[in-house]
DNA sequence: TATAATTACTTTCAAAACAAAAGTAATTAT
DNA sequence: ATAATTACTTTTGTTTTGAAAGTAATTATA
């Protein structure tokens, strides 16, 4: 991977401005998904070639780890790292932004986090 | 536009998504750029044929307006709408990831910028 | 005032990324 | 033993991107 330049939100997006990374780091961070057919079975149908090669990259990043379960000898494990789970900051802001702009669209259930996120930033 | 789904970080991610957008709001909301040649001299090269591409898009979508200034006729001035602005807390976390994570990578003027970010969160 | 330079684009064409579908190998369930 | 499931890979077309060159209107310079 190449980084464009300097500048960290150029960087950043080197990392994860295409259409699926956050999609998935969405997925083990909101919806507590963790297997390949759990995130293909997400709502947006991310082709499998393309989720395949997203978790490759993604683990080459440092975003992901693949592991195993001892009971079970086919499933793979995918988690997220720290360097992953710290983007969900910037999960919360895309949420409470499509709160606001996108309201007729959404969904109900991610209304609902989004008052919730409102919330607890403002008990502080 | 299609939203793949009613997901607001999936739609959030349908709008400024790309590798390019979030970079043209960063030229305007921190680097205070305002014309196609502007946006052209960033150290990201972006080519002229996407930018064109991306400023129709982001108008098109209500982040951007188009203007003239009444001296020059031939100078187009691009400006962020609010909802464009209302992007400004992505960038800052944005910022703060690669900050933390991607430190040996960036520029010494946007870690101060993230750190100035750090400072005013503190002050809440 | 003619010429050069600049700005804001558009066009063209090759390269890369994405999407849909089908196929495979290992494992697990019936 | 057979069927189903999981986690992929492969293939083939389409879409998007990138680099370069070209253009039309306007502005600056000799």
């Amino acid at each position: 991977m190449e980084f464009r330049s300097d500048c960290p939100i150029s960087s950043a997006l080197d990392i994860v401005g295409d259409k699926w990374t956050l999609l998935i780091l969405r997925d083990m961070l909101f919806g507590e998904k963790k297997t390949f057919k759990e995130f293909s079975s997400s709502s947006e149908h991310i082709a499998s070639g393309i989720l395949s090669n997203r978790l490759l990259k993604m683990e080459e990043m440092g975003l992901i780890c693949k592991s195993k379960v001892p009971e079970n000898k086919k499933t793979v494990i995918y988690s997220p790292t720290e360097k992953g789970k710290a983007f969900l900051p910037l999960l919360r802001e895309m949420i409470l932004w499509s709160d606001h702009y996108l309201h007729d669209h959404i969904n109900e259930k991610m209304k609902q986090t989004a008052s919730a996120i409102r919330n607890s930033r403002m008990a502080n």
